[in-house]
Parts: structure tokens; sequence; C-alpha cells
DNA sequence: AATTGAAACAACCGCCTTCGG
DNA sequence: GCCGAAGGCGGTTGTTTCAAT
């Protein structure tokens, strides 16, 4: 037995709202308001809609100030710091924005931000592979050379002393005098952790020891070492899962906000015990700032680190945020 | 000029929370 | 404390618009 619907679906009209419709709920609200209760609204002015199909409309098109569309630099980076933080409480971010709509912000964020965050992530990340491309190519090619050298050395050697075996460097023991210098972790291949390790996991101090321990073993893809992107490890409760299609950033950028999204929590204290996360003390967590910087611009994300809570919080009541 | 695919936007759906009886 | 109605919210879908071919 399903829920009882809000309203009787057969006459009830759907689909885009005419001027009349709208003029109708426009005038009634301005003049007499909702009466508290939005499911009666229709019956009363004469329309043939839904009270819910009633309330967005009003809220997200009739109501006076809202603004569409024209988003500014300063709306883009408020809505990418604040969804960096709290994730899509898309209701919260509006109310930072007045005159913006949880919809519209929704929308732009979907069809917009998304892609430009993450368009702004993948050219960093790919000048930086780039860069450890080419490192990586001159030190093969100063091994190779290297390499040629000994090995012609190593004949004229066997030449000279025709009773011993050639004295070659075997590929184990060549590794062994001459250990491949790897500056960045980005180039290395982590397929030694699970699927389900995340960009947090990789962060924890001890994943790091642990991945240093194996940054011997293997050399290959930069990007496998990003995780899945439904969250399979992850001790985060539900991490939104925004970045569908964008495999290679999908999971850092969710489990960022993941992490943020914590740290946002813990800070207001809000207890976590029934979500199954676990916070992290502060000796184990990666810092604020650290997991800031690798999604978002630093200066930024500083401007809105100290100013978020006390704004979040002053919002409504003390629905997302327990008040200190 | 017609077609097609992507992007943008509007609206709906269903779940969760709140509130009043 | 329980239950149902209504409100609120985020995710998703449907429609329209626009650009590329």
């Amino acid at each position: 037995m399903g829920r009882a619907p809000c309203c009787d679906k057969a006459n009830v009209k759907k689909g885009p709202w005419s001027p009349e419709e709208d003029s109708k709920l426009k005038s009634y609200i301005e003049q007499k308001g909702t009466g508290g209760n939005w499911i009666a609204l229709p019956q009363k002015i004469g329309l043939k809609r839904c009270g819910k199909s009633c309330r967005l409309r009003w809220l997200n098109y009739l109501r006076p100030n809202i603004k569409h569309g024209g988003f500014s630099e300063e709306e883009d980076d408020i809505i990418c710091s604040l969804y960096i933080s709290i994730g899509s409480r898309w209701s919260i971010i509006a109310a930072q924005l007045p005159g913006r709509t949880d919809n519209d912000i929704k929308n732009y964020w979907n069809t917009r931000l998304k892609k430009k965050l993450l368009g702004k992530q993948r050219k960093e990340q790919h000048a930086q592979a780039q860069a450890q491309a080419q490192a990586q190519a001159r030190r093969v090619s100063n091994m190779k050379q290297e390499m040629k050298r000994e090995t012609n050395h190593n004949l004229m050697i066997s030449s000279c002393m025709s009773t011993q075996a050639p004295n070659y460097w075997t590929a184990a023991e060549y590794s062994v005098h001459h250990p491949i210098q790897v500056s960045n972790s980005s180039i290395m291949n982590y397929d030694h952790l699970n699927n389900e390790t995340s960009f947090t996991n990789l962060l924890h101090p001890t994943t790091i020891v642990d991945m240093n321990m194996n940054m011997n073993m293997n050399m290959t893809n930069p990007l496998s070492m990003v995780s899945d992107t439904n969250n399979g490890g992850s001790n985060c409760d539900h991490p939104p899962q925004i970045f569908e299609g964008f495999e290679i950033f999908s999971s850092d950028l969710s489990e960022l906000v993941c992490v943020n999204q914590q740290q946002m929590e813990a800070f207001y204290g809000i207890d976590q015990s029934n979500g199954g996360s676990t916070i992290t003390t502060s000796t184990e967590s990666t810092s604020w700032g650290d997991m800031n910087s690798l999604v978002y611009s630093p200066n930024l994300v500083s401007d809105y680190e100290g100013s978020i809570p006390q704004d979040v919080a002053t919002f409504e009541d003390s629905r997302y945020f327990k008040m200190q």
C-alpha cells in the first residue's frame, strides 16, 4: 500500500504553465497569501494544478525579486565553494544567494558549473601529467644510454676475458642497481589498492605509508588510482553522485565533497553515529586547507572557510546544523 | 534547409521531515 | 506517542533551444 497522492492526478494539469495560470496564482497570493495550505490553493483559485506544483511555480518563478540566469563570477565561486563544503544542499546554497532559487542553482550547477569546475581540474591535471611524462621520458632515455654504455663496456671486458660468461645486467639486477626515481605519486599505478580505495583514503597518512611501501611494484596508468564512482569502500554515508560520466575525477571530487561534508558536520557537532560515518581525529584527517586546495582555488575557498559556517548556521533553524 | 545531438531550463516525482490532532 | 496531511527538498525527466554537420 503506497502513500496517498497529494492530489487527484487524473484531474490535474501537468507541463508548462500558461501566462493565465501564472497571473491567477500570482495575483491571488499577492492579495491573500497562500493561506498556509498549498494543497487547497488551486481549488480556491480555480486552477487545475497540484498544490505542490503551485508552490514550486511561486517559489521558483512568480515570487518577487527572483533573478534568472546571468550568474556572476562571484556567484559561481560561492556555489562552488559551498558545494564543496556541504554538498548538494541546494536550499542552503540558495539562501546565500539572494534572488536565486534552489532549483535554479541546481540546474546551473548540473549544466554548467560542474563542467566548468571539472574542466579546470582536468586542465591542471593534464598539464601536470604531461610534465611528469616528459620527465619520465628523459629518465628512461638516460637509462637506455647508460645501459648501452655499460653493455658495450661489459662486452669489451667479456671479449677480453673470453673464458668468462658475458656479464650483462639482467632486468632484475639492473633495477636493483638503477632504481627508477619516482618523484610524484600521481604517475604510479595503485592497482594494488582495491577499486574501492578512495581519494580520501589515499590521502590518509597510513595509506600513504602503504603506498610508499608499494611504490616500487608497478608503474603504469596514472589514472588507475581513481576509485569507483559509487563509493564502495568509503565510510561516507551518501556522497553526491554528481560526477557520473566524469570517470577520472568523479570519485576524487565526490569523495572530497564527502569529506568536507563530514568536516562540516564535525564542525557543527552533528552526530553521525547512525549514519555510519566516522569522524576522524584531527591527526588522522587531512587538513582542511589541503583538501580545498585540491579541488578549488585556495584563495576562493579560504575566503569562505571562515564565513560559511556562520552564514550557514544563521540560515533558518538548526535543521542541518546543530547550533553550538 | 534538414537533421541531429548537446545544452539549458522547467517541471515532476518520490522520499523525508515537520506539525497538528 | 502515533498517525496522517502538508511542506520541503534533491534527484530525475521531459521539453525547448541552439549549434554543428
